[in-house]
DNA sequence: CATCCTGACATTGTTGACACTTTCAAGTTA
DNA sequence: TAACTTGAAAGTGTCAACAATGTCAGGATG
């Protein structure tokens, strides 16, 4: 996935490292339950590291918001919840709206036409029906953007902190989501406001989309269980 | 400092912890120069404590964003520029937006009366002029406005991990800064649009706000060092 | 029967020692 | 002299053992 990779510049070269990637996608893509508790001997032993190293691995899961500790109790995987997804939602409006507005400005030509040639992957993945792809271009697209801004600084807020986060969801409401041709349209408008380098407009549709987003998510939460918290 | 007390819920109960609150102290207050390396046996033994647990806080700096490390080298406290400086008052522009208006939307009124209150201290400092604590009052404002959000992620994201660059800054550059009776007016426009419910204009105000604060520090920086980084 | 102690167990926090990598200066060679 | 090699010193990464804390079942007490 271009997501991954390019977001991902640096090679894990200690264990530590390597055993913080390898948490991480496991608690990604729910090999971990969410909500678990995470026993220091137990993983240790099942990774064959000390856990010191351990230790150091989930300090940096920590940062990625994808565990919580406790002094002198431990630490354990982040559960779900539709208040907290919302919340997730309404930065990610905020923030990328201003990402958006910054592309418009700042993007290359040719990031610019790369963003155009995501667009046609995605519309091509809609014709074909390829539902389980389109989630990796949707990444893709706001990716894009996102690097487009060229401030570093929000780059490592969004892609570090807060997709994995994004992700965490998606995998585990997958089923649910189906948005795709809505989605495109949006992400059609949202890349010709850059290519007119229209910062302004850019930064509002980005927002209307993510809150159409947003929209959307609750409503289908609602469906499938309206009394969860 | 309400802005120091109020965003530390949790007591320092490990000795990693404390460490950790120690450092942060040393970087934000200019105890410990911006830029300079970290040596892990000095600091420990400095501090009295393992290299273990000083590991463990320089983890937790890393995560504020107040140092970085790279593998087999080490950790140096974090630079400042005048880039970055930008680079955060975009995102803040952004998230603080957002904050003011989810905060004309969810903040009690009690809440907004206290916003009030710190107004009326603002605006006393200024007459008396103690140039000194209306930085603390400005924090006070900003963070009793991310605290209405109601948002926890977006409070979180705000004040664990942004302020703390925003105070890195603020100590070294406090001499240039002098916009309060500015600053002042404008804070009293987000106010008023926040007792009125209007999340539109508070957050349009609150965006404006940052803007200027941005374009002042510029001008200042260049006028204090124009050929710098 | 419910509540409160109590003590053994399990888990986390902390430490000092060992292994590996980087750095840097002295010496060698073209 | 400049560039490369080498070896020691310093620093970081990793580990296993110890100390401190939290957990929970069993029994005593009202």
């Amino acid at each position: 996935m271009a997501f991954a990779t390019a977001c991902k510049l640096q090679e894990p070269v200690t264990i530590a490292d390597k055993l913080f990637l390898d948490l991480r996608r496991a608690i990604l893509e729910g090999e971990l339950p969410a909500g678990k508790k995470i026993s220091e001997p137990e993983l240790a032993t099942a990774y064959g590291v000390s856990r010191g190293s351990l230790r150091e691995a989930i300090g940096k899961l920590e940062n990625c918001n994808l565990v919580t500790r406790k002094p002198n109790i431990g630490a354990r995987i982040i559960g779900f919840s539709t208040s907290q997804l919302m919340e997730i939602y309404q930065i990610r409006e905020a923030m990328e709206g201003m990402a958006a507005r910054l592309a418009a400005e700042n993007m290359a030509e040719d990031e610019v036409a790369r963003l155009r040639r995501i667009l046609e992957r995605h519309k091509a993945e809609i014709d074909q029906h390829h539902n389980y792809s389109q989630q990796d271009v949707d990444l893709d697209f706001h990716f894009s953007i996102i690097q487009g801004s060229k401030n570093s600084r929000l780059i490592r807020m969004l892609c570090q902190d807060l997709y994995d986060l994004v992700r965490f969801y998606r995998f585990r409401l997958k089923a649910s989501f189906n948005r795709s041709e809505q989605a495109f349209q949006e992400h059609n408008l949202i890349v010709a406001a850059i290519e007119r380098r229209d910062g302004e407009m850019a930064e509002t549709l980005m927002r209307h989309h993510i809150r159409a987003s947003r929209d959307y998510a609750c409503k289908m939460l609602d469906k499938v269980s309206p009394s969860e918290v």
